[in-house]
DNA sequence: GGACTGACAGATATTGAAACCTGTCAGTCC
DNA sequence: GGACTGACAGGTTTCAATATCTGTCAGTCC
């Protein structure tokens, strides 16, 4: 559709528009090819599957997501208020979408439940995050010493009600943000006195 | 069937009989009729809908593999370990449950999906159980003040991958062990000095 | 008289044939 | 020669006809 050559740039747009328009359960390869006035046996040119097409659309989504958590990770200044606005920020941004948008996250969800890798890779990515601030919390003194691994493993899992899309649903009643602050809260007082 | 009259109990009965045979997709209220040799009709004079039959059901098993985690709670012993061991015991049971006989488990996750108020009626006596622990607790000093009632949902929710059927995949996962550990020393130790 | 039956209407699920999709590859075109 | 096409085999999805199910109720039976 665009100037010369078909790239995988051009394809994964595509793709987005597709399953954007007919959903994850409708969404061809032929579709895609069609949308770029291509046969479909040009995409496999560039996807090897339609799995790994639905996977590289996946990681992008993701990616996107994600930027600017890893920049808040990083700043410069107290572990236990940085670890509290990142877990909002990973929350807010993940509520945003599913609220505005909530067939685009079903469709999303439905494609990172498809491809196991992506997804991991995605929670080691928060994970080395969470773990970024732990370590510089203990160092700070205002964190219990602790293995800063084993401990974003327990952050994350404690929080999950407020980004796995599996509770997508219960992010639109009205006491989700006193039960976000209440495990926020649970949370940061047991690092800052681990057993 | 049995002796004279048709009670809601053997009709519950043989409704879990039948959802073990058939699955939650395939089970009817015929299917039931049959294997107590009875009209469908009978059915329907003691439950109103398929929806309730299925509820009750839903009912039944929650309450089943409920029993002992009460008494659990009511135990006249130290808060933190006493949580530790009611927290260990329902991510047992529930784990148990879903790796003796997955099929089974998925049936009742299904059947669990499909009605909020009996999950829900569940949820709220696990909150109970808890806030009750969490009150002896302040009680007797090992926890910081707080109210039990909130606390007692941080609580859940931050344990949430190890009770809630979702994650069920994950529960034979070979480090979900440490997983749960740490994630429950983390919530012990917040609530020893909740910020 | 009250527990149960069986036939019924409307809604839902099953089935099998036809349409479509995925992934491949020999061949076309610049 | 490398990007692209289009026809193809095998597998999956769709669609409409058919069968089954849910929920009701007038009537049977003890």
């Amino acid at each position: 559709m665009a100037a010369g050559a078909l790239t995988a740039e051009e394809i994964l747009a595509a793709t987005e528009g597709v399953l954007r328009r007919y959903g994850p359960a409708k969404a061809t390869v032929v579709d895609v090819a069609r949308a770029l006035g291509v046969s479909h046996g040009s995409v496999y040119r560039h996807f090897p599957t339609k799995a790994a097409l639905r996977a590289a659309v996946t990681r992008r989504w993701l990616d996107r997501n994600h930027a600017g958590l890893a920049e808040l990770a990083a700043e410069d200044s107290p572990a236990p208020e940085r670890l509290r606005r990142w877990l909002a920020a990973l929350f807010e941004a993940k509520r945003r979408k599913a609220l505005d948008d909530p067939e685009l996250f079903a469709t999303y969800t439905v494609l990172a439940g498809e491809s196991d890798t992506v997804v991991g890779e995605h929670i080691d990515a928060l994970l080395g995050e969470i773990a970024l601030i732990i370590a510089d919390g203990v160092a700070q003194g205002a964190f219990a010493p602790c293995d800063p691994q084993v401990t974003a493993r327990a952050v994350l899992d404690a929080t999950g009600r407020f980004h796995n899309p599996l509770y997508a649903a219960e992010w639109s009643a009205p006491e989700i943000d006193t039960a976000f602050g209440a495990v926020c809260s649970l949370v940061l007082a047991g690092l800052r006195a681990t057993g």
